[in-house]
DNA sequence: CCGATATTCAAACGTCCGTTTGAATCGTAT
DNA sequence: ATACGATTCAAACGGACGTTTGAATATCGG
């Protein structure tokens, strides 16, 4: 469980505090984001009294860094160690595509799938923190995605040595867009293309949709427009 | 240029108020978002006084709605347009994928490449709506995308017959996400993939990587997988 | 059991928020 | 020129915000 640890000089119940606090939080940052939730409806909602949020985090933005930290920091360390894992397993030969793209999901999909671990909670708050303008939420998921970021793109361009490392940052650029979108669940468009609820609330179902397409479109061909040998179409654009 | 049609009983200078407000409310939404954005810092950055937008909109919502609806709503007709003049021209033959998904980009590009018109600030602004936690959002780009994703679904499904409708649902919305948060730009990913900043600011290039990528998924081969005779990634990860 | 430390608590701080008000000003048709 | 509606303005409204304080309470090593 690894949240049973009380660090040094912590009480037993403090530590269960804080992760009241962090429960709370994580469903009502989810909910209406970080702007729009309270300290003070986060500390009621876990029953807790408002100056212990500060005792225990400092600040509203300590707490939300918190709140990624938990769920995210273990999962980016399990998609690298899984990676590992297989190319172990295929070595000397290069990981499939399909693998690489399995390393990146697989932990994804059990965290969704663990009730008692926040699961599908977390990750739509983590496909909005991806869009959120705050620089201080921009700053902390560049710092957290940095290495696992370029463990998978060293991957991929093994993967598909053919492909121009430029491409390949595009194309990676294009797979953590899809990913985040359809993990934030953002229902405005899933109910206009009318997906059934349950559909779009099962998130393996989805993953297991996502991995084909994107594994296409990593795999697509090179376009052949090396800059602009198109001309920015008119309305009635003859397009070749 | 359509905004200098002044409505009935509204002068002229009331007018150009109204688009101050407009303009700074775009620009600051899009840095700060909605809830981090207040009425103050928007009227002070038009040079406008507090009450006035109160006065013009009624409250902050609406003049959120009127800023998304000021550019959004002409750029999805001329989605539809544009897609309404391709399949004249191809008929009685379906449109083509690859020009379908020009009739939903080259809309995004022009309007992108305006800089009277807000351009890429208004794109970035409405990838970061698409994932806003606020439910007046979502209803908001509910109304707004209904009938264009529909009629972009109807265009899709005649250019791709052998897909089924469902698998072709999931699809779409993969390109809307992919789509939204290519155009949000959000730095964070970007920076870390190793993107020349001068690559990702400039929006036609990005759009023009991002279609091939889009059109490989969009018709890859259909996975084997009915539901889950699939063995996923043996190693440690029996995924079920 | 005690003393020190960790934690909780109610209350208050100053600030900013969205919105409202009522009077002053502007634009324009008569 | 005047009257009238449209617009702007400064000021204030009550309320919610993040944060701080200092006393009260719980916890635990000695």
């Amino acid at each position: 469980m690894g949240a049973s640890v009380i660090p040094l000089g912590e009480t037993r119940s403090a530590a269960a505090t804080k992760e009241r606090i962090l429960d709370a939080a994580e469903a009502l940052f989810m909910e209406h984001g970080f702007e729009g939730t309270s300290l003070r409806v986060i500390t009621t909602a876990a029953d807790v009294n408002l100056a212990s949020a500060h005792y225990h985090f400092g600040s509203k933005e300590d707490l939300f860094e918190a709140v990624l930290t938990r769920r995210l920091d273990p999962m980016n360390q399990a998609r690298v160690r899984l990676l590992d894992e297989y190319e172990r397993a295929a070595a000397p030969a290069p990981v499939s595509c399909e693998r690489i793209l399995e390393a990146l999901f697989i932990p994804a999909l059990k965290l969704a799938r663990d009730p008692q671990r926040g699961g599908a909670n977390f990750l739509r708050l983590l496909g909005r923190a991806y869009a959120d303008p705050s620089p201080f939420i921009r700053r902390f998921l560049s710092d957290q995605y940095a290495q696992m970021i370029a463990r998978f793109k060293a991957a991929f361009g093994r993967a598909l040595p053919n492909l121009p490392r430029r491409e390949l940052s595009w194309r990676l650029h294009f797979i953590m867009g899809a990913l985040s979108y359809t993990l934030a669940g953002t229902d405005a468009l899933k109910i206009i293309a009318e997906l059934t609820p349950n559909e779009t609330d099962n998130d393996e179902i989805l993953l297991r949709r996502l991995a084909p397409f994107l594994l296409a479109g990593l795999t697509a061909p090179l376009a052949d427009f090396p800059d602009a040998h198109r001309e920015g179409g008119e309305a009635s654009a003859s397009a070749d």
